[in-house]
RNA sequence: GCCCCAUUCGUCUAGUGGCCUAGGACGUAGCCCUCUCAAGGCUAAAACAGGGGUUCGAGUCCCCUAUGGGGCACCA
């Protein structure tokens, strides 16, 4: 039998690094085994679902390189992939289970059940639901259907005995039976429950293995007790650790939207990363490692890679913080790998955003140095900033001299590169870079090119921090630099 | 309160009873390189939560405690 599991988010928010995992693993176990995945979405809850969620998971899945084989768009043998165009299934099998003595109708109002857990909680008792409406004789039930009390089904917990759930990461978990309650299968408004749907998407589209996270762990023998009443084998279970939050306590939540200690942010939504500049692959890459691992001491792989090794028994079961600090470290690394055109075309859009006109050829000249420098995209900006007059910072004459380059040397070096600069054809790379350093090399104490070009940087770029010389002059132009070293001469002029 | 899960350097992890003097990576620190900042190279500090067992031998198995997390919804 071929694999087949799913990804089945619910559209109560955009696609959250956590569920991408989650997804990213199920996707990695189906490459794996040359089997299915499939997208399914889960909108049972009408009061919670978004506007454009769903285009969201969908849009964000498939920037991860996630593509599914059967879902909403494409369609597929097992449709429809949305629960709310299945309610009727849910209803016909809800009503099976009543039939045949596995679930029944409560009739307690909401209030009743809110005025309950106030006193199981006042009074330290267990919390749930309290069975009330179990064991209603019939003809009870039928007197309240008849006045129109609305009701929702629930399912028949065994009372006594045990039940297990088998999972691959954990071993098998046993819980007490007296510990589990009775929960609701369908809703007031005809809707299901996630457990009622899910059961019955997950048996009649044939999945064959649910990795989720680790939350659903608790409501598992529900889930197991379920596929028995119906007589059907239940899937092969995986859960997954939860993703906690990197600053405070608790799981990242879709509402995280904090700094971490280091001051880095907190990137929760995976629109928010593949906005703040990073790579799909390299996102992909950094969370195939959370809960996961390569082996053979390797960080950085591709999913080609990963696929052929990858297994559910190897996932760790402890729950785990995002360490964001590797993902700058492998958008840097997958950053470094591209070549020139690519990477000027990437920063393209940030730099027109940011207002700098650079044309393309001088784009592609700096890039090879700016790419060393860059952990994301928008890092570029300020490595650029000494192309806007307004961020120059103060020159003085100290800046102009060194202690192997002192007034009486520096002097006629910065002349003689107005002139060079001035005048020199092709106004290029190489032909400054030559020229420049032989200059350097002349106007030192000690022959070295250092302490010319350190000072020179400083003049024209007005940055202590910024790209190199050669390459911050292409991109500034002829002009702007012969403009900048003028006011450089006009210090010396000034001191004489 | 009850139930369930987890616990190796700051963080992500390797480790499935002897190969562990606990390995790697990020981050941090230092050095080298160097026109600044990076990148790159080298080096360093840094962990088996605690206590009991089992065993010739325990990071690895069992129990207890502690801590963290999850659940106890007509949310998923």
């Amino acid at each position: 039998m071929s694999v087949r599991v799913r990804f089945a988010p619910s559209p109560t928010g955009y696609l959250h690094i956590g569920g991408a995992r989650t997804a990213l693993f199920n996707w990695l176990f189906a490459q794996h085994h040359g089997g299915q995945f499939i997208l399914r979405i889960e909108d049972t809850d009408q009061k919670r679902t978004i506007p454009g969620a769903m285009d969201d998971i969908m849009d964000s899945l498939r920037w991860l390189g996630i593509t599914w084989d059967e879902g909403p768009d494409v369609g597929g043998d097992y449709g429809p992939y949305i629960q709310s165009e299945r309610v009727e299934l849910y209803q016909k099998w809800a009503q099976w289970l009543l039939d045949n003595g596995h679930a029944y109708k409560c009739f307690a109002t909401a209030e009743e059940l809110d005025k309950m857990r106030a006193y199981q909680k006042a009074n330290n008792l267990p919390l749930g639901y309290d069975r009330r409406y179990r064991d209603t004789p019939a003809d009870e039930v039928a007197r309240l259907e008849a006045e129109g009390r609305p009701y929702v089904i629930r399912f028949k917990m065994p009372l006594d005995g045990q039940t297990v759930l088998p999972d691959v990461i954990r071993g098998d978990i046993t819980f007490d039976n007296d510990q589990l309650n009775d929960l609701v299968l369908l809703k007031a408004d005809g809707f299901p429950t996630y457990h009622l749907a899910n059961v019955i998407d997950d048996h009649f589209m044939k999945i064959t293995h649910i990795m989720r996270a680790d939350e659903w762990i608790n409501t598992g023998p529900l889930h197991v007790n379920i596929y028995n009443a119906f007589g059907w084998d239940h899937p092969v279970y995986a859960h997954l650790p939860v993703v906690l939050s990197p600053s405070g306590k608790g799981k990242l939540s879709k509402r995280d939207q904090a700094f971490q200690e280091d001051g880095q942010q907190i990137l929760v939504q995976v629109k928010e990363f593949r906005k703040a500049g990073f790579l799909n692959k390299a996102v992909v890459n950094f969370l195939t490692n959370v809960g996961w691992s390569f082996g053979d001491d390797r960080e950085q792989f591709t999913p080609e890679e990963s696929i052929p090794r990858f297994k559910m028994a190897d996932i760790n079961p402890a729950p785990t913080k995002l360490p964001y600090s590797k993902l700058f470290w492998l958008n840097s690394q997958y950053l470094n790998t591209m070549d020139e055109t690519a990477l000027a075309q990437a920063l393209r859009p940030y730099l027109d955003d940011a207002g700098y006109e650079i044309n393309m050829d001088a784009l592609i000249t700096i890039v090879p140095a700016l790419k060393p420098r860059l952990k994301t995209f928008p890092d570029a900006l300020e490595f650029l900033q000494f192309l806007d007059d307004d961020a120059a910072e103060p020159l003085t004459i100290d800046h102009l001299q060194h202690k192997k380059m002192p007034l009486e040397n520096a002097k006629p070096a910065f002349e003689q590169t107005y002139e060079l600069l001035k005048t020199i054809e092709p106004f290029a790379l190489d032909t400054i870079q030559e020229k420049m350093f032989a200059l350097g090399e002349q106007s030192t104490l000690n022959s070295k090119a250092g302490p010319y070009l350190g000072t020179l940087r400083f003049a024209i770029t007005r940055q202590k921090v910024s790209p190199p010389l050669f390459e911050s002059i292409i991109v500034l132009g002829r002009a702007h630099t012969l403009n900048r070293l003028e006011q450089a001469l006009a210090l010396f002029n000034e001191t004489d």
